[in-house]
Parts: structure tokens; sequence; C-alpha cells
RNA sequence: GGCGAAGUAGCUCAGUUGGUCAGAGCAGGCGGCUCAUAUCCGCCGUGUCGGGGGUUCAAAUCCCUCCUUCGCCA
């Protein structure tokens, strides 16, 4: 047997090829990437793969759309993605695109294999056709027999398709997950596939007849097919790393594979892709790890708000380290977490400017003024106290770094280290090198060393989230690098006599522009009289009146009673025309409506008026909108906004202009 | 509607298996230092741990119930 270090292989979604990258892919990518360079340092060979999904329906119109083949729109819109890696440092040892030839071939003999073993069958697909959407849709899905996206004719369809029996390992499915807790992480996420499995899985279709595609992998079995895009996308995971062709180099990377993905894709990744595992005889992944979304003022990103947060305008404004430090420091894995520049920028400041840039920047500046811009000897320290404490804290900070990142706290485990760092700058004013120097150089030379060395400490263990700035820096103190290995990390890499050069602060402060005013500094700065006659008052609970001024009219008790007019203003309403109408499926007074508000796209509103209102008088009707709330899922179903309407016992009116209809759009207030 | 998760200081959130768990950061106030990026350090928080009930010697931490928010339901 050769020597073996242990392994690890991460894997982030690979993405829709004709998407343009959001934060959230950015996001993922860092993610797999910072886990990777960690597990690197602890001593692991690794593997991170990305990619792109480049099959399917929507590659095909939006080619054709261009004039394009599929393969040469795809040539084009991978670039997205691809040469956007590097420049966030992103380490990925291969990207994958599901029309290479050597996913291909795996598919291919994945889907013969199945197919051998009885696991794909072939099946009468029944569905009802939409012309208008060009979809298909089940019988569950129609409303009243009719289409669910726009209430139009369909007509039923029964067509040849082959199935996938994923049925058959339900339960091996569920054993699994229930004998491996942290299978699916989050448990929240687990808990919602184990929710989902409670109800008898159907078997999965996964064909789509060449006559309505073709731009999909050809079924070695038959050629009149091309396979549905899950089965494809899915097996990336495997045809990468060796999946019939190379079979030790599958089995190692296999046996120890996370998958981060979105918690949009978790049933395709928890049931559609372990049950084809469970069907190929193979084993399943290691970890199925859903992160969560980034917000924008507490709403989910998306392309009709208008409130997309593109990378690349983070990184070009504020660079790629302190755009991959936030995004890691600022979101718990699986959780959603708040976008906004805000945040970043105090994160930058505080922490990566005051805190570590500000230590850097102190300490070097004093070594270049009195120490001779060398690192100095550390003799036998500042002869405080706290030297020990210092080398004790950095002695254990490694594992205590490890323990964070395996348990997916990333964000613990930075703010781990950055403690040590506060505590490092807490040192520096508990020994005073700036004055003991003139009396006790030695001294002065031993707290400056420690201190060094606790920066050199800590910038290693921050590597994986900002590279190329720790580089940097390391190379500033001394010529030092990073290490390759926590194990290698030990107290005293700082050569004495070396010199120091950092010629600028590493991170300099960006302003802040000015957010929004905060009610808490009205009485302190605008009516001193206020403050100082609650000071004179004492104790806290003078300082709690005169801090809870209702200086915006939206606070304190008082105001509660009234909506003040800047409260009204906002709310936007809008006057809108409904474009279309439709039931929602199991509900007995939603109705699903599509709303232009003279915005590029129309708005999906769901209204409970269905009861009280003909759905077929609905279309064409001028409403009023609230437009600026927040999205929300009404039944499963995402509505963007509220239509207002008076009911009593005699029915229901909607609430819209008189007379002459509105421009869609108009402003109503 | 079914299933699940969450509700902790002004803000963002930590709080393993019930017993220094009532905390951190930010914001605010006061003070100190001057090596440093108007940076750093120290001090200052009586918050019904969503409401109510229960179990226990002991609950933010377990149980019940209600309210609110969020997620999933191919």
């Amino acid at each position: 047997m050769p020597e073996s270090r242990p392994a690890y292989y991460v894997t982030t979604p690979i993405y829709y090829v004709n998407d343009r990258p959001h934060i959230g892919h950015a996001y993922c990518t860092i993610l797999a990437d910072v886990l990777r360079r960690y597990h690197s340092m602890f001593g692991c060979e690794t593997f991170f793969l990305t990619g792109v999904d480049e099959h399917g329906q929507k590659v095909e119109e939006a080619a054709k759309k261009r004039g394009l083949t599929p393969q040469q729109h795809c040539d084009e819109m991978q670039a997205h993605f691809r040469d956007l890696w590097p420049t966030l440092d992103i380490s990925n040892d291969d990207f994958i695109r599901t029309t290479e030839p050597r996913h291909e071939r795996v598919v291919k003999q994945a889907l013969q294999q199945l197919f051998d073993s009885g696991d794909i069958y072939k099946g009468e697909y029944e569905g009802f056709y939409s012309q208008r959407v060009e979809k298909f849709f089940t019988e569950d899905e129609l409303i009243d027999g009719k289409c669910p996206e726009t209430g139009g004719e369909v007509q039923r369809i029964v067509e040849a398709n082959y199935f996938f029996r994923m049925s058959r390992y339900q339960q091996r499915l569920i054993d699994h997950i229930n004998a491996n807790p942290d299978f699916i992480r989050p448990e929240s996420r687990k808990n919602e596939v184990l929710g989902f499995l409670r109800k008898p899985l159907q078997d999965l279709c996964i064909s789509r007849p060449k006559s309505r595609l073709s731009w999909g992998i050809e079924l070695p079995f038959d050629s009149d097919y091309v396979t549905y895009v899950w089965f494809d996308a899915l097996l990336n995971y495997v045809s990468v790393i060796g999946l019939f062709h190379d079979d030790p180099r599958f089995r190692k990377w296999w046996a120890v594979s996370t998958h981060l993905i979105g918690k949009d894709i978790l049933t395709t990744h928890s049931v559609y892709w372990t049950t084809m595992l469970f069907a190929l005889g193979l084993d399943m992944p290691r970890h199925i790890i859903a992160h969560g979304w980034w917000l924008v003022d507490n709403t989910k990103m998306s392309k009709s708000l208008g409130n997309v947060i593109n990378p690349l305008a983070m990184r070009d404004k504020y660079g790629v380290d302190s755009l991959r430090y936030f995004l890691m420091r600022e979101m718990v894995v699986g959780l959603d977490s708040d976008f906004s520049e805000e945040s970043f920028l105090k994160r930058h400041n505080f922490e990566l400017a005051n805190d570590l840039g500000n230590l850097a920047n102190r300490l070097v500046g004093f070594a270049a003024k009195q120490m001779g811009g060398v690192i100095p000897a550390p003799g036998t320290g500042s002869g405080h106290a706290a030297d020990a404490e210092v080398m004790a804290m950095a002695a254990e900070l490694p594992a205590r770094v490890r323990g964070h990142v395996e348990s997916l706290r990333v964000e613990t485990a930075i703010e781990t280290v950055m403690n040590f760092v506060r505590r490092l700058n807490r040192y520096v004013a508990e020994t005073e090198p700036f004055k003991v120097i003139k009396t006790d150089p030695a001294a002065a030379g031993g707290a400056v060393y420690i201190a060094l060395e606790g920066l050199r400490i800590a910038l290693n263990l921050l590597w994986p989230v900002m590279p190329k700035k720790v580089e940097n820096l390391l190379g500033a103190l001394g010529g030092n690098s990073v290490v390759g290995y926590f194990d290698d990390l030990k107290w005293g890499g700082l050569v004495p006599g070396t010199a120091l050069n950092l010629p600028e602060p590493p991170f300099p402060r960006f302003e802040l522009p000015e957010f929004e005013t905060r009610p808490a500094e009205a009485p302190a700065k605008a009516d001193k009289a206020v403050a100082d006659r609650a000071n004179a008052a004492g104790g806290a609970k003078a300082e709690k009146a005169a801090g809870s001024q209702p200086s915006d009219g939206s606070s304190g008790a008082v105001a509660s009673e009234h909506a003040t007019f800047d409260d009204f203003l906002k709310i936007k309403l809008l006057v809108g025309t409904v474009l279309t109408a439709e039931p929602v499926p199991g509900s007995d007074k939603l109705l699903k409506l599509s709303v232009d508000l003279g915005e590029p796209a129309p708005r999906q509103i769901v209204a409970g008026i269905g009861d009280r209102f003909p759905v077929e008088k609905v279309p064409g009707s001028q409403v009023t909108v609230v437009a600026n709330l927040k999205p929300r899922k009404v039944f499963g179903i995402m509505s963007e906004g509220m239509i207002l309407a008076a009911t009593d016992e005699n029915g229901l009116s909607l609430i819209a202009p008189s007379g002459t209809p509105r421009k869609p759009g108009t402003r109503v207030g």
C-alpha cells in the first residue's frame, strides 16, 4: 500500500449555461473553494469540480433565437462562468460541460446499464400539452382541464417515454438518511426530504422524443429519444472522476464526496440523484449540503425586481479578497443572509481594516521607525504575563479553526481567528513596546516579535478565505509564505533580522456612504438639550427616554395608533392591468394573476378573490397593486404583490381607477 | 390545508446533552494610549430569552397551547 493521505472531493452544482452569474453562484463556488483550501491545509488530497449544464429546451430555444446552433450558443455562454472563476481566485481542478464527450459517454453507459437491469423501462407518458407555452402538464396540474399557466386549451397526448424506477429505492433511501445523520445538512433540509419521502415516490420520466427536444444526449437503446436534463446533469459528479473508465480514481474521490447545492435543488439531489446511484450500484455521496440564499433587503433576488447583485461589480469595487471574506463571514452555511453594501463595508472596515490591516500596519510601522525595519529578536519576550497567554492561544488556534470548518461553521472559524487578531491588538496595548523601547529595547523587540508571529499564524489560517491578500501580506512579513499544512503552523516561523516591507496599509478603509439616518443619533446630536436633561435625571431610564424620541414617527408607543404620511409613502401603489387569471389548484378562492405594471415583465400575483369574483371576468380589468410588498409564496406559488379589493356581504369589487383606463404602472396616492 | 423550522439587548446574531447561559459584534456614552488606516485599549446593557400553561430542586434550553415569521408539498 502506498502512503495514503485522506481525500476530499467537493462539487458545486453545474450552473445553467443560459444564466448570468450572480452573487449566489459566486457564493457557492467560493464556499467550495474555501472548503477545498482548508482541507488541503488539513493534509487532504483534494479535488474540486464545477461546471455548466448545457442541455435542454431553453438552451435550444435561446440558440434558435440568436440564429446559432445550440453548441455555438453554449460555447459562447459557458465563458461567463469559466472566465469568472479565476478572477475570484477559484481553484477548481476541473470544469465540466455536459456536452463534452467524456461526460456523454458515461451518461450513455449509465442509461444502458439501467435499461439492461430493468430500472429503466418504456412506459406511457400521459400528458396535457399546451400549444401556447409548449409544455406538458400532468392531469393534477391542470385547472378545470385548462393550462395552469395561461388557462388556455390543452391537448391530451399519450406519448411513449422511458421511466426510471425511482420508487424501487425509496425505502433504502429513507434508511440511509436515518442511518447517516450528517448526510443531508442542515438538519432542517434533511427533515424536508424525509417529509417528502413519506409519500410514495413516482417513477421518473427521463426521456423526451427528439421530435420535441433534440438538444440532449441520445438514449443508447433508442435513437428516437434524448435523455431529459436531470439524468444527464447529475451524472457530471461521477463522470469527471472516472466512473466506468478509471475505477481506482473514481472510488478514491467518490468515497469522500461533498455536494454543495442551493436549497432549490434539494429534492433533485437528495431523491433523484441518490436513487439513481442506488440503481447503478454505487455508494451515496458523503454529504449533501444545501446552502441558503442571498437576499437583498430581505427579499429574494429576481430579475423582475432588478435587485440582482453582480459579483463582478462587487469585486471591482472592493476587491476579490474583501468580497470572499464578506460572503464567508456573513453567511451561516444553510441559512439565508441579507446582502447589503452597508454590511459589506462594515465588515471590511471594522474587521479587515481596523483589526487585521491596522495590526499589520502598526507593527511594521513601528519596527520601521524603531527597529531598523526588520523582525526583532524574540529574546525572552516582553516580560509580560500576556506572552504566555498569546502563545497558548496561537498553539490551539489551528485545531479550533479546523473543528469549525469540519462542522461547516465557516463563519465561526473566521470569527475565531479574528478574535485572536483582536487579542493581538490588546496585547500590543498591554505590553506597550512603543514606550518600553526607550528603557528596554530587548523587551520591546520581544513584544513585537510575539505580535508579528501571532499575526503570521492568523494570516495562515485565513489563507483559504483570502488567498491573494494573505500571500502578499505574509510576503511583506519577512518574505514568508503560506504553510502547506496546519500541522506545520508552529510558533516561531518568523526569522529575526529579515526585512519587513509593507509599503501601504493592506486593507484601506472605505468611506461609509450615508445609508440612512439612525433614529438613535437624533437626540444625541440634534437635541442636546433633551439628552442633557435625560442625563441630569440620571440612570438608564432617562437615557432610554432620550433614545426613544420618535424622530421618524415610526417608533414609540405614542405613534403606533396613526400612520404618518411617511409611513404611507412607503407603500407603493400602482395601477395594473390583469393579463391572465387562473385558479390555484387546491384552493377555493386563490387566483394566480399575471399583471402588467408597466415593467419589463408582468408580475405574478396570487389574490384571494376567486370565491367572489368569476375568474373569466378578471383578465383585462384594471386593479390597484401594492407593488413593493415583499414577495412571498402562497400555496407554493410566488406572489409579487397584492391586489386591493373591497368585500362585503354583497360581493367583491376591485379597487381601481374609474373612467378612462390608466397606463399600467401609474402611481396611486 | 399537510409536514417542518424559527421567534434572545436599538440592529445582526451566539447560546452542545436543562444547573455562572443571560452573551458577542455593531450602534451610543465616558475614559486611556499614540506604534497604527480619525485606527487601538478599558469601562457602561434590569433585555418579561414571542405570549400563556406545565414538568423539575433547577428551563432561553424539555412538554402542551396560542400568536407571528419562514421553508417544503415533484
